[in-house]
DNA sequence: GGAGCGCTGTATCGTATGTTACGTATTTTG
DNA sequence: CAAAATACGTAACATACGATACAGCGCTCC
């Protein structure tokens, strides 16, 4: 079976007339780059003229060229988008037996190479002012998270909302709901309706939007100010949402920080309480 | 110092208009892919015009497009030619950029090298066995995570409960519980009273008992049939819940693996349902 | 409340790109 | 050795792509 473009030619650069083989050849040797360019350029660096590398590409079985890159893209994507896979294969050290644990330190790996220092301080500052108020929802399965971080944030200051129950609830929250406001949503597939609904009205009231999605983003993400988006394949039938569960504690954590002062006096008083 | 196109959009992300942001966020997102399209391609990805993927890319400091697509090439020319760069860059880049990162990850090693796979498996086949109702239970920071595999098992079984709400409200499903049933419990430091008292009844019951707890034993742990023990320590003014919710994703996947037969016909019936 | 500025999309334009037609060179075959 | 078939490049073509000008809109700041 063949199952990427390089076979296809080492397959086929038998049948190939000389041209073509050194077309062939020149795409190998800096496989897949040069396929990348346009055909100008690759004719310029195998020494042939462009309609060869068309013809080239034509006896490869694609329409035209623009569908042969497209190939090559979708080829690339998809060794990029599994480290897993590269992880994996030199077989993992130690005999780690868990497939799912090496899956899910590559999602966390992942996600936080896409996610910048800045990115996440922006974030946390944005959830320390305390000039405005919070809310947090989340989906069917995300919820629960939305309920982690509300949990840890209205220790540290006041005006906190976890928005729960049936959606004809939250929209009556929507009038406490102002500019100055941060709405927290966890949106990974299916994605839901009912939140994107949700997240376009805050947004039009002005809401500051903080989205944790999927790596494939939530169509929230046209309204949301800030988006995490979490790798979440795992060799199971369900996503996995531990990655974006990791960077909901790392952001609790920096926003504590940042009220540290205030936030230590309220978890004093709190303590006080029980 | 900016060595990827990748950085350097984290780097300059704050200073775009939204509509740039959301052209930054998407690239991101699946990076460098999209990039890698035509412009059109890119912005109907992004869900804004032409234009601003221009204008995107000269704020990037690019003078045109083309440039800014061979430049993402070269990246990708680089990584692809040594790929030991990107093996070695997780576990070192340079000074770890999140030390909670490198701390969560060293915790999720941690606490499944305690954790055999027997003992997985035969907690999987106990939440699997659809002779009993199954409960789940969490304290305070750790009822989400009860919730969030709650609201997974339900899918795939039925007589799936989350006991939420109020203590009195717990005890009064004492009465359901018998010898044949299940109890997952969340309890980490600081440990609750009421959760112990309600293991305690429970136990007596017959319920069998499976505890995730810290490393240091929820005094739950006497009650307990299994005991998952979970490292929590953070550079953080938290506890991370983190690698008890990787040990509750795993469950989940190999729960749903045992009840495959049966759980994806629910399954397709549930979607029926929507 | 009004004036100014900055952001964003629509429509248009020029051009670089892929494509095709055709003529010459090279090889193959009877 | 002649004749045909195949291979290859030059040059002209059409399309689709990136680039730009402009107008509408919302926001901020007087």
């Amino acid at each position: 079976m063949i199952s990427s473009i390089a076979e296809l030619i080492a397959d086929r650069v038998g049948t190939m007339p000389a041209s073509e083989r050194r077309a062939a050849q020149t795409l190998i040797a800096s496989y897949p780059m040069i396929g990348l360019k346009t055909v100008a350029e690759f004719s310029a660096a195998a020494g042939v003229s462009s309609p060869t590398i068309l013809r080239f590409v034509a006896r490869l079985g694609f329409q035209n060229y623009p569908e042969f890159q497209s190939s090559l893209q979708d080829e690339l994507a998809a060794q990029l988008q599994s480290p897993a896979i590269r992880t994996l294969n030199p077989p993992s050290p130690g005999g780690t037996a868990s497939p799912m644990l090496e899956a899910t330190l590559d999602n966390m790996r992942e996600t936080f190479r896409h996610l910048s220092d800045k990115q996440l301080a922006d974030i946390a500052a944005r959830l320390a002012d305390r000039r405005g108020k919070t809310f947090l929802i989340g989906g069917r399965f995300t919820d629960p998270l939305a309920r982690y971080m509300a949990a840890h944030l209205a220790i540290i200051q006041p005006e906190v909302f976890h928005l729960a129950g049936q959606e004809s609830m939250w929209r009556d929250r929507l009038i406490d709901m102002g500019k100055r406001d941060v709405l927290v949503i966890f949106d990974i597939r299916r994605y839901q309706d009912s939140l994107l609904r949700f997240a376009e009205k805050a947004h039009e009231r002005g809401v500051q939007i903080v989205l944790f999605t999927d790596q494939w983003l939530s169509p929230i993400a046209r309204f949301a100010r800030h988006v995490i988006a979490g790798r979440t394949a795992v060799p199971s039938a369900w996503d996995s949402s531990a990655a974006l569960f990791v960077v909901a504690e790392t952001l609790i954590g920096a926003v504590t920080r940042q009220l540290e002062a205030e936030g230590a006096k309220r978890i004093r008083e709190m303590e006080g309480l029980r």
